[in-house]
Formats: structure tokens, C-alpha cells, sequence
DNA sequence: CTACTATAAGGAACACGGTTCCGCTTCGCA
DNA sequence: TGCGAAGCGGAACCGTGTTCCTTATAGTAG
């Protein structure tokens, strides 16, 4: 699943070219998928990164592992930012639409990533997994403080809400007509109680 | 865009070999579109058809074409009951919830249509054009129903609730683990006036 | 019934992207 | 400086969409 990247795994160190290599290929991967989205052609990325397509597949079997690296920082950040918002926000619910929106806005800013996110083709389980690894229960934790606090009802399952997230969130980059975060703050409202 | 179908259009009559050959291929491809999903490789559809590949592209130059062509009763049921609802059913908000009900069911029993409809690849904008043609105007009616009502609020865009729905929809498909139609509830439910 | 022509069919050929393989290069070390 | 292993590049392979060209056939006129 996750590379040998270099200090943190727990193979022998690698050799000096394949790390600098490794670094290289994130930042053209990171670069490309700005400009082409996180589905482009692997002798794209091959390209600009200067090597040829073979050592992509070595340090990242699957492009999930690429998006994974590329991506990695951005959803610690966004796992981080849950129990902080708890802490720091007045009512429970409140933290909840604002990590639910960090979440939203991390996505529709990458280019394909809600979809590929989504994808059940065979090669996506580790973004999956790691995605929901990751975020779901911080979700999971905010979902709870909301309900107990009474603000929302308590039957709503924090993957089946990400997942609905996700991909109301697919499709949303520059189209104007289309604006994923107006849905899914209704689709928040939705889960309030009624009073 | 729609093809010459035999009776339907304005050109000449088509041969008799022809006029058979396609519905030869709507039965091929509805078959495969349930077993391998709407995106089913086209040499699959031919083969089942008994055709060569170029007889597809002859009839259906698009696969947006061929999937319209398969699906336009059920696309055209699915207009016609709006103002059946609304005309027969309590309130304007549970004529547009039952009728937002129908047209996810529809939706999720078929396999992989909800991703295409959403899809930005060429060649599917006549896919896209068809169902908003049709269902976006009655979804709009609705909506303004249940506005005028005051049961929901009035700024919302019908366009946008579609596909906001439609994204729902991705990925319904046999997964117990994710209810479209549950999330879909909540979103309609979050269109309602605070009261 | 036969001959002719426009229409349509079939399948090979092409384009394109993911994936794998193999001979060559370069690193790290003694 | 020499050597073994790790790593590299790009050609080759495979599956799928799309087009092209030759052949077959429906429809019609004689």
C-alpha cells in the first residue's frame, strides 16, 4: 500500500537517485494534476517529470498510491482540523458544517479527485481505504457530539455521509452552474432535528 | 443527435435489414447495459447483437446515442409523472419527494448510468441535453409548486437539485452499505423552511 | 426472373492509454 | 577503481474506442 518512501518505512534505505526521483515524480504528479486532473495519462507525468513510465509503477504501483503522496499532508490537515473545530466552535453542529466544508473545499479544488474518489475500479481500494481510514471517524466523532447535543438525529452513519459528500462534490470544479457546497449545506440541514 | 429510426424522423425509410439491426442492438445493449453496466465495451453489444462494431457506430454514432435510445421510455414515464403527482398527491412537497423517489430508483437499477450522467467526456453532452431537456422542467415545476406552498424555500435551482441528486446516485448499485435513497431524503429534506 | 445500384454490413486496421519486460546505467561500497 | 545490486528508460504488449475499405444484400426497374 504505502511506498518505502525513503526514512519512514522500514526496508533498507534506498538508493539517492530513487528518492530524488521519487520527490520528483510528486511534484509533476502534483503539477499535472493541477492542470489535467488526477486521471492523466501516466507518460504525462512520466514526462514532466523527466523519467520514463517503468519508474512511476516502481515507487507507485497504483495510481491511488500516487494520489495518495501527492494528497497525504492536505488530509492530515483536514483530519487535524476535526477535534480543533469541536474544541474551538461554539455548538457542536456548527464544528461539524465547518469541518464538512474544509472537506468539500479540499475536494472540488482537485481536479477529478471526488470522482476518482468514488471509482470502483479495481487499483482505487487504497484511496478508499486510506481516505476513509483517515476521515471517517473523525466525521464520525463530530456526528456523535452533534446528536448527543441534540442538535442532529443519531441514526446517520458517518461513511454513508462522506460517501454522499464525496460525490455531491463530483463534477464541481469551475462550473459555475454547479455548486457543491450550497447541496451539501442542505444536505447538512437535512439531518437536523426537527423542533 | 436522435437517429433516424425507421418511422419516427423525416428522411427517406431505412432498409428492412437496417430497421432490424437496431432493434436487434436496443435488445443487445439493454441486456448487456444490466449485466456489464452502461459502459460496456462495444465489440460486447456487437457480439451479442451478432453484428460487426461499425453497425453500433452506424446506428448510434455516440454511446450517449445508444444509452437515450434504451432508456427513453423510462426517461419519458418518469417526465409524464410529475404533474401526475402534483395533480393527485397531498402537498407539492410529497408530490416532489415521491417524484425525486422515482427518479432515483430509476437511477440506481442502472448500472453505472448515474456516473455517465454526470461524466464531462465528449461525446456525452447529448446524453446530459436529453435528461435535463426532459426532467429539469418538470423538477422545476415542482419545486416552484411546493415554493409557492411555502413548504420548501425558493431560491432553489432545479437544475442544480438534479444533479446534486444524480450525484447521489453514483455507486448505488448493490452496496448495502450506501443508501441513495436515505441521502437523497436528507437533501430534500434540507430544502425545507425552518418553521 | 434477372441485373443494377445505393445502402448497409463486417472485420481488419488504427489510435491511445495502462502495464510489463529486458538490456543498460548508475550508485554505493570495498 | 572495480564490482554487484538497485534502479532506469523505453520498447513491447494488451484491451478498448473509432475509422476505413471491401464485400454482401435489399429494393427496384426492365
Amino acid at each position: 500500500m504505502t511506498v518505502n518512501d525513503g526514512d519512514g518505512g522500514a526496508g533498507p534505505r534506498k538508493r539517492a537517485d530513487a528518492r530524488r526521483n521519487e520527490r520528483t515524480l510528486l511534484d509533476a504528479a502534483a503539477a499535472v494534476f493541477v492542470t489535467s486532473g488526477v486521471e492523466a495519462p501516466v507518460r504525462d507525468i512520466a514526462a514532466r517529470a523527466g523519467v520514463g513510465v517503468a519508474t512511476i509503477y516502481r515507487h507507485f504501483p497504483t495510481r491511488a498510491d500516487l494520489i495518495i503522496a501527492v494528497y497525504r499532508h492536505q488530509v492530515e490537515a483536514c483530519a487535524e482540523a476535526g477535534p480543533a473545530l469541536l474544541a474551538g466552535v461554539a455548538s457542536p453542529y456548527a464544528a461539524l458544517g465547518r469541518w464538512i466544508n474544509l472537506f468539500v473545499d479540499f475536494l472540488v479544488t482537485k481536479h477529478g479527485l471526488a470522482a476518482v474518489l468514488r471509482s470502483d475500479e479495481a487499483g482505487f481500494e487504497a484511496l478508499h481505504a486510506y481516505f476513509l481510514d483517515r476521515l471517517v471517524p473523525v466525521c464520525g466523532q463530530l456526528l456523535q457530539a452533534a446528536a448527543v447535543a441534540g442538535e442532529i438525529r443519531s441514526d446517520v452513519d458517518a461513511l454513508e455521509l462522506m460517501r454522499g459528500v464525496g460525490n455531491l462534490c463530483i463534477g464541481a470544479e469551475n462550473d459555475p452552474r454547479y455548486d457543491a457546497r450550497r447541496l451539501v449545506a442542505f444536505l447538512i440541514a437535512g439531518l437536523r432535528l426537527p423542533r
